[in-house]
DNA sequence: ATCTTGTATTTGTATGAGTATAATTGCATC
DNA sequence: GATGCAATTATACTCATACAAATACAAGAT
């Protein structure tokens, strides 16, 4: 068997991004606060200038912040945020997790994801469906329980969004489908109810087998209903 | 008048981003293509290690790159790619933009906005439904053709968003809005019928202040399909 | 063959010096 | 008194160099 090759431990840089990324999202340092001064806030840290500066080029990049010369360095507008950035999720998701926040991504997830099925519906072949019921065959057969099975249901619904031939919305819907996955491993530990989810699977697979693409909006639309309903 | 605070000149590192970026989204360096060597590489741009690396800081944070020691740096597969980071859009379309991702941007957009026109119906305020009103008078008055009508028309559009209360539909509507203003730019030299969008405009703001979210969701598919019209 | 161990290569971190930018201040002018 | 202009100065930016850490790869032992 190949080897993991799980990525190392965390660089020096990364653990700063994440500490003060994590502190911003959390309201920690809120919009037009201050971080001014990188000798000062490296030496507070016990890292490099290098290391802290390199930090700074990550959130940067994010849009978390904003520096410039003499001005130094802010904490910018939330407007600014790349919220559907994978980090920035993560790093959310280390702190309390906001209500509304977990509620705006549902909704958007309510847009997206009927929308994608349907754009599937239209554009799919024949072999992305077939690779598509093998899927939920393997999940039908070996069950959410086993890492397997999740496998399995992260495989359909990744085949699915490659089904709709739209780049941008498969590295949307990825990043928000990530984002779901974050809430629900919190919520997962006070369920007790595994519910099993393959029917509705199925009838959205027939959906975009039959290239019908209001019906698989609707079957979608059913799924995130009744998925959201296990969780509340 | 407060004054206009424009970012000045670009830094050395953004403009090493900037460079490799855009040849990284013009497929210069296709997924998978090794960047190895920091030193030979800032050597060969005559910038410092420095510069260099937080450069490639500043890409990895968009998730272009990925760097790992004796491994080296490598281009991601274009499904990390963060297409929708203002950026990478930007980069984007210093090149020739593909088609492609064109047609990709505007199905999007498509599903998005009326949406969010939705939603806006749902929860707007009083105050936000007069706001919208104010620049859609504005735009009337001034028309598209001066600066201060295009600033109203942007004006009406982020009041929208904002209407929506949904803090990660505005910061994603706002990203697909500006990308697809980006494209709108390229084509707008060769166009000559400068006809005037306010009536949409206007059956949209009704619908919204009516509070009737499918007839905010159908005026804002009218409006897209016309804008879209104009542009084909 | 499989595992361990070593080694070389590449990125990561640290430090100190010097440069460039722009907010601020003070001054002159209207 | 407000406005425009020049000097000041705080801050991030860039550079050069040295060293540390990680890890892919190969050689050797089991």
């Amino acid at each position: 068997m190949k080897k993991a090759r799980l990525p190392g431990p965390e660089r020096l840089h990364q653990q700063v991004a994440r500490t003060i990324g994590s502190a911003i999202l959390a309201g920690v340092h809120a919009p037009g606060a201050s971080l001014v001064g990188e000798v000062e806030q490296s030496a507070a840290m016990g890292v490099s200038r290098t290391a802290y500066r390199e930090a700074m080029k990550i959130l940067a990049a994010k849009g978390l912040i904003e520096s410039r010369p003499k001005a130094g360095t802010h904490v910018t507008p939330r407007s600014r945020w790349a919220l559907l950035d994978p980090d920035v999720l993560a790093w959310t998701f280390t702190g309390e997790p906001d209500a509304a926040y977990v509620r705006d991504l549902f909704e958007l997830r309510g847009v997206i994801e009927p929308a994608a099925a349907a754009l599937a519906a239209e554009r799919r072949s024949e072999a992305q469906v077939e690779a598509m019921r093998a899927a939920l065959s393997v999940m039908g057969t070996k069950g959410l329980a086993t890492e397997e099975g999740r496998q399995a249901d992260n495989d359909f619904h990744r085949l699915l969004l490659e089904a709709t031939g739209n780049a941008v919305v498969v590295s949307l819907a990825g990043s928000v489908g990530a984002a779901v996955q974050w809430t629900t491993h919190f919520k997962q530990q006070k369920q007790s109810k595994p519910r099993d989810p393959l029917s509705e699977h199925l009838v959205l697979c027939e959906a975009i087998a039959d290239g019908d693409p209001a019906a698989a909006h609707a079957a979608m639309n059913e799924l995130l209903r009744l998925a959201f309903e296990d969780m509340a």
